[in-house]
DNA sequence: AAGCGTTGCACAATCGGTGTAGCACAGGTT
DNA sequence: AACCTGTGCTACACCGATTGTGCAACGCTT
C-alpha cells in the first residue's frame, strides 16, 4: 500500500460491486481523495481551489476506470437548477411544432441540457398542469408554443421565478417571439391576388377568402390583419363573412370550405387557407370538384409542407422559419439575468414565402430577424 | 397560540416570504406538525403510518393554502427514481415517429410521468450520449425508436439496469414492439398487383420495384421480405435489382427514381416507395411526368399521410398504428419487475392498408395486436 | 399499581452531489 | 522561537424529500 492511498475515511458504503451505481465517494476511495476534491476536480472547479495537477489527473483517471457518472437530481438538488428546459406544445403531429420540437431539441442539446417536451392538445388545464410539473422539477427555463392561455401560464411562471418565452403565440408582458404573421399572411394574400389579376380576373371583383384558424387567438388575428391589408391595398372590400375562422381542426375547415362553396356558387377566386392542419381538411374537397373549377381559384396555405409542391393545382405558401423563431427564443432564454430585456420584449420573425413550382429539395432556412419592442 | 401549534422544532430556517419554493418544512411549521408526517400525508402514505384524519386534514389544508408542490428532484434523490420516461427517436418532422411521439407523451402524462424526448438524427454517437444523459437523470424507463445501434443502447440500459423497449427498430435480446413490416409490405404490394392486373397487365411480366429505405436495418429488410413474398405469391420474379434501398432522404428517393426510370424507359408498373420521406422525395418526380405515364404505375407507400390521399394518381399507403405499438411498448415498461417477459420478446402489431379514396376524416385506430416470442 | 398493547407522531439517517470554512504543513521572515 | 503566508486538501453542513425506528401518552387488563 502506497504512502498516499487510503488517506480518507469513507463516510458511506464503500459501494461494493453490487448494482448501484458509481458515486463520488467510489471514486474519492479509489482515488485516495476526499469526495470534495472528486466534486471539484469533476467539476472543472478545481484550479480555483488549488487542488494539484497530480491529483486532479488521478481522480480522473479513477473516474474513467469506474464509469463514473454524476447524478443529476443530486447536483440539481443543491444547486436548485436541473438541466431541464420545458417545452410545452399542442401537439407533435403537426409539422410546425414538429419542427419548431426539433429546433429545440437541437438547442438544449448543444446546450448540454435535457429537453422535456410536453403536448397539452390546446388544453389549458393540460398547460397548466404541464407547467406546474416542470416546475416541480426545477426546470432551468420554459419555452411554450401555441399555447391557448398564454396569461395563466406566465402567471405561473412568473411567481415561480422561472425564466419563459412564448413561441408562436404571444404573450402580453412577457418575452415573446413569433412569426411575423401579419406580413406572412399579407404577402401570402397579395400573392394570390396577383395571381388572379393574372388570369384576367378584375381584382376589384375578385372574392378572397380566408379560411380556418381561431380569430382569438392573436396569430390568426394577426393574419386576418395581413389578409385584409392587402385586399385593401388591391382595392377590394374586406368584409366579416370573407373570414371564416373555423378552427384549425381539418374537419370543421372542410366543412367550412363546402359550405363556402355553396354559398358562392364555386370556389372563390382566391383562398387562403390558414394553417397546413386546416389544409388537411380543405384538401380533399379541393380534390373532389371538378378540376376546372379548382383551377380558376388561387390557392393558398399559410404553412408548408412539400406534399403540396405536388397536387393538382398550385399551391403558393407561406414557410415559418421554425429555426429562427427557436434562435430567437434561446437568445432571450441565454440573456444573463442583469436583463436588459426589455419586459414584453416582442420578437418578429420574417415568414418566407414559397412560390409554387420552386420549392426545390432540401432549401436552407435563412437566419433573418428583425426585433421591435411593444 | 393554540395548544398544538408549534408543537415541533424546525430544523431549517423558517422560509420567509423570500421568493424560495415551499417545502414540507413551511408545511409542518403551519401545521404544527413535523416534517415527516407531512410527508407521509401528501404522498398518500399516511394509513399505514397512523397518522390522525384531523392531523391529515390540517396538513392538506397548510399545503393548498401555501401553494406547496413538492421538489421532485429530493423525492427522485432519495427513491433512486425520478419520474421521468426517456423516449429517444430520430426526428420530430418525420410524421411516425411524430406520431410516435405523440402517443408516448399520451402515455407518460397518463401515468403522471415527465417525458423527455431526445431526437439523435440517426447518430449512434448521439444515441450514446442520449442515453447516457437519460441514465444520470435516474430515468426510469426508455422507449428507443429508429435507432440505427440497437445493441450498443440495449448494452448501456441493461449495464444500468435501466428497462427499456424497443420501438419500431428492434433489438435483438431485448424486449422489442414492431409494425409487422413483412405482413405490411406483402398487403401493400398485394394490392399494387392486384390493381395492375385490373388494368390488364398479365402480372408474370409486370414489373414491381421497392425504393428507398436501409436494407441493413430490420425494419426496411423485412419489408423487403414481404415485398418479395407478395411478387412470389403472384408468381413472378423478385430479383435484387428490384430493390433500390436508397435511404430514406428524400433527394435520394428522388435521384433513384429517375434513375430508375431512365433504366427502364418508363416507370414501373408497380412502385412501392419505402417510407414517407422517401415519398416527400419521389412525388416530385413524379408529378412532374405526364400524366398517363403516372396512371399507368400503381403507386404505393409505407407510412400515411392525408395528403397523399388527393393527389393527381391514387396511392395505396400502410399506416402503422402507432398507438397501438406505444400501448403495447407501455406494456412492457409496466410489467413488474418479476418478470414473465421473456427474455427479448418480439411484439408485432399489425399495419393498416389504406385504400385510395377510402381516406375518410379523422378515422381511429383500432388496438389490435398479437403477440409472438422470437 | 404494574404491565401491556395501541395510537399518533417526531427524530434522524439517508440519497449524491456542492461549496464554505478551516486544518495541517512547508517554507520564509523577524 | 514565534510569526506569517501560501498551498493542498478535508470536514461538514447543506439541498428537500422519504422512511426505519423509537418513544410518549392513553386506555385497558389483572
Amino acid at each position: 500500500m502506497t504512502g498516499t492511498a487510503n488517506r480518507t475515511a469513507r463516510p458511506r458504503s464503500p459501494s461494493a460491486a453490487d448494482g448501484r451505481k458509481r458515486t463520488i465517494y467510489d471514486v474519492a476511495a479509489r482515488a485516495g481523495a476526499s469526495a470534495s476534491t472528486v466534486s471539484a476536480v469533476l467539476s472543472g472547479s478545481w484550479q480555483d481551489r488549488r487542488i494539484s495537477a497530480d491529483t486532479a489527473r488521478r481522480v480522473t483517471l479513477a473516474a474513467t476506470e469506474l464509469g463514473y457518472s454524476p447524478n443529476l437530481q443530486a447536483r440539481g438538488l443543491r444547486q436548485a437548477r436541473s438541466g431541464l428546459v420545458g417545452m410545452i406544445l399542442p401537439e407533435h403531429e403537426n409539422r410546425f411544432f414538429a419542427q419548431l420540437a426539433q429546433a429545440f431539441s437541437k438547442q438544449t442539446r448543444a446546450r448540454a441540457l435535457l429537453p422535456a417536451i410536453i403536448s397539452t392538445r390546446r388544453d389549458p388545464q393540460e398547460e397548466a398542469r404541464s407547467v406546474s410539473d416542470l416546475l416541480s422539477y426545477a426546470t432551468d427555463a420554459l419555452v411554450v408554443a401555441g399555447a391557448s392561455d398564454p396569461a395563466a401560464i406566465s402567471r405561473l411562471c412568473r411567481r415561480a421565478g422561472l425564466r419563459h418565452v412564448f413561441v408562436d403565440q404571444p404573450c402580453e408582458g412577457a418575452p415573446s417571439v413569433v412569426t411575423d404573421n401579419a406580413g406572412g399572411a399579407k404577402s401570402l394574400a397579395s400573392a394570390l391576388l396577383e395571381d388572379v389579376r393574372r388570369r384576367g380576373t378584375s381584382l376589384p371583383e375578385a372574392r378572397a377568402f380566408l379560411v380556418g384558424g381561431d380569430a382569438r387567438l392573436p396569430a390568426t388575428a394577426a393574419r386576418i390583419a395581413g389578409f385584409r391589408e392587402a385586399l385593401r391595398g388591391a382595392g377590394m372590400a374586406a368584409g366579416p363573412e370573407q373570414i371564416v375562422a373555423c378552427g384549425y381542426a381539418p374537419a370543421n375547415a372542410g366543412q367550412a370550405l363546402l359550405d363556402l362553396r355553396d354559398r358562392l356558387g364555386r370556389l372563390p377566386d382566391a383562398l387562403l387557407v390558414n394553417s397546413i392542419t386546416a389544409f388537411e381538411g380543405a384538401l380533399p374537397v379541393l380534390s373532389a370538384l371538378p378540376e376546372n373549377e379548382v383551377a380558376a381559384c388561387a390557392v393558398g396555405c399559410f404553412d408548408f409542407s412539400p406534399f403540396l409542391s405536388s397536387l393538382r393545382f398550385p399551391v403558393w405558401m407561406v414557410r415559418q422559419r421554425t429555426g429562427a423563431l427557436m434562435d430567437a427564443a434561446f437568445g432571450v432564454l441565454d440573456r444573463p439575468a442583469g436583463v436588459p430585456e426589455p419586459e414584453g420584449a416582442l420578437h418578429l420573425v420574417p415568414a418566407e414565402l414559397v412560390v409554387p413550382g420552386h420549392a426545390g429539395l432540401g432549401q436552407k432556412q435563412g437566419n433573418g430577424m428583425e426585433r421591435l419592442t411593444s
